[in-house]
DNA sequence: CTGCACGCTCAAGTCGACTTGAGCGCAAGC
DNA sequence: GCTTGCGCTCAAGTCGACTTGAGCGTGCAG
């Protein structure tokens, strides 16, 4: 089955805009053209969601997902290192999460200022950057 | 101690343009001033940390990250939702390690054609995007 | 046959978060 | 006494990822 541009778009919750952006950067490319008019298959689909995926949020540049999804096996590095940065913003989101938790849980007015466990780890990351960019 | 925008810059791995960004967005103000000189204090590292932890990869726009660390008690919904999205991105993030292992674990040349158990991953997804905006 | 929905192209505009450039001041060292 | 380094302001430029607008074509319901 073939779908057009507008049931992709409404189909995914993006703009129809973004889809044409895609055709554009070859992110994306229709499966064919009725006439002038773009026609999407399941493959496309399939690559759409992949896309999806990798892109939404900032996780990723359209860049980096297109070259993540490149044909093999000229990407495995690249995929490694996608997957190593995703790691690693998991890494940084959790200590986020636990800040946040911390915010919403401490009994003082203002934690920020007043709150002497969140303080003492303040201090440790100032120390740490202090130190840490010494030899620069 | 006070630190020079320099310093502060240095320690922090932030250009020097950027700390002149968020004193005239009114993020981060420094301590004082020694004639036009910015001077920043612990305070204001502190300050720039908890900055840096919610903003950096983008995980929250500049806007969300003041207004989380606004005076309470106006912002315990801010900061709630502020953990929930933090939440679900972290959801994502995961969904795309997976994604990205599996690229780097499947056989397959080509798995995004060619790997039937991620087609059939794929397939779900798009089913489920193809019923759930149905009634939209 | 006239709207209206939907599609198209191409160029220009938008947004957040900075960065860059022009032009200036001030202190230290050669 | 002049260059070098660091700092300042203010306006304009940049980048990615789209969005918007102008102007056009096509098919079909009333």
């Amino acid at each position: 089955m073939q779908y057009s541009i507008s049931e992709v778009a409404r189909h995914f919750g993006i703009a129809v805009s973004a889809l044409r952006y895609y055709d554009q950067v070859n992110l994306l490319r229709p499966a064919g053209r009725r006439g002038s008019v773009r026609t999407y298959g399941r493959e496309e689909l399939h690559r759409l969601a992949l896309i999806h995926l990798l892109h939404r949020d900032g996780m990723m540049s359209l860049d980096a997902t297109a070259a993540t999804l490149a044909e093999r096996p000229t990407t495995r590095d690249v995929i490694e290192n996608s997957r190593d940065e995703v790691r690693r913003r998991i890494q940084r989101l959790r200590e986020a999460e636990r800040l946040l938790d911390h915010l919403l849980t401490c009994p003082r007015d203002n934690p920020v200022r007043d709150c002497p466990h969140l303080r003492t780890q303040l201090d440790h990351v100032v120390d740490t950057a202090l130190a840490g960019s010494a030899g620069r």
